[in-house]
DNA sequence: ATCCAGGAAGTCG
DNA sequence: CGACTTCATGGA
């Protein structure tokens, strides 16, 4: 065992399998069973849980934030446990933590997210990271804002980004060029998502995404199509985008990116 | 083949 | 403001 290692032996409330699949990160591979390889900024880490869990890596601090560790999600569990549907989804994706992942790392992420598939969203931000990343030690670090305003549509349609291509190269050109990411830690979630607005390829969802996934604003709801059958479960109605994230903050208040995970995971694997 | 995916932008009323 | 259409790509 080294000195930086990051030894887990309660498990209750996590779940590396569940953490990583349900959809907040897309840079992450298996590599064994039980073993799982995960990709942030330019870190790596290496993930193995078979009744307790290790976490090895060369930066325990940034991974134990980053692993939101410091956090009760027992607590959080038994707070929404009260709520409506909750039960059920709580106890399928018990092991589920909400990470702490770097800002431009979501906003590039989630533009790639917008109507499309999870297996390829991970393709096209592998190919992203293995043309523009810096070269680490078996592994690309994914690029900088600067690295990526460098390259046009067309390097970004070559990728298979499809119709993202320019909101890439124009998103990484605001970032390089001074769109301040620090700032929504100090807003509202409201207003949070609002200035993430004015970037191109973010809309209320990937907004919303970005605030609970890179600023753990926990007072958001992303709604995508699979939260959109569970509020049709939910209701037995259709609605816009906009009154069902209306409803769900309601109904879940400050705990709704932790109630929104919970349902989307599954939602999506049943 | 037709539908769909962690939706957003553009246009029209 | 809201509704409606278009936007690449590839897996199912």
């Amino acid at each position: 065992m080294a000195d930086n290692d990051i030894i887990i032996k309660d498990t209750k409330d996590f779940d590396i399998r569940q953490t990583l699949d349900c959809g907040q990160i897309f840079r992450y591979a298996q590599t064994d069973e039980n073993t799982y390889e995960v990709f942030s900024k330019d870190k790596r880490c290496i993930v193995k849980q078979d009744g307790i869990a290790v976490i090895k890596s060369d930066d325990r601090e940034y991974w134990h934030r980053f692993f939101d560790l410091d956090n009760d999600y027992g607590q959080i569990k038994d707070e929404l446990a009260n709520k409506p549907f909750m039960k059920d989804a709580i106890e399928y994706g018990k092991g589920i933590r909400i990470l702490n992942q770097d800002p431009y790392e979501m906003l590039i992420s989630f533009i790639v997210s917008a109507n499309n598939h999870i297996p390829r969203i991970k393709g096209i931000l592998s190919r992203i990271c293995e043309g523009l990343g810096e070269g680490k030690d078996g592994y690309h670090a994914f690029p900088s804002p600067e690295a990526m305003a460098a390259k046009d549509e067309a390097y970004y349609t070559a990728l298979g980004a499809g119709y993202r291509a320019a909101y890439l190269s124009e998103t990484a050109k605001a970032v390089a060029d001074g769109f301040d990411l620090e700032k929504p830690r100090y807003l509202s979630g409201d207003e949070a998502n609002k200035y993430l607005c004015t970037l191109k390829g973010v809309g209320p969802k990937v907004a919303d995404c970005i605030l609970l996934f890179a600023y753990h604003k926990s007072d958001v709801f992303p709604v995508d199509t699979w939260i959109r059958k569970v509020y049709k479960d939910m209701t037995g109605k259709e609605g816009s985008n906009k009154e069902i994230r209306k409803y769900l903050v309601s109904t879940y208040g400050n705990l709704s990116g932790y109630a929104q995970q919970y349902l989307f995971f599954s939602k999506r694997e049943s």
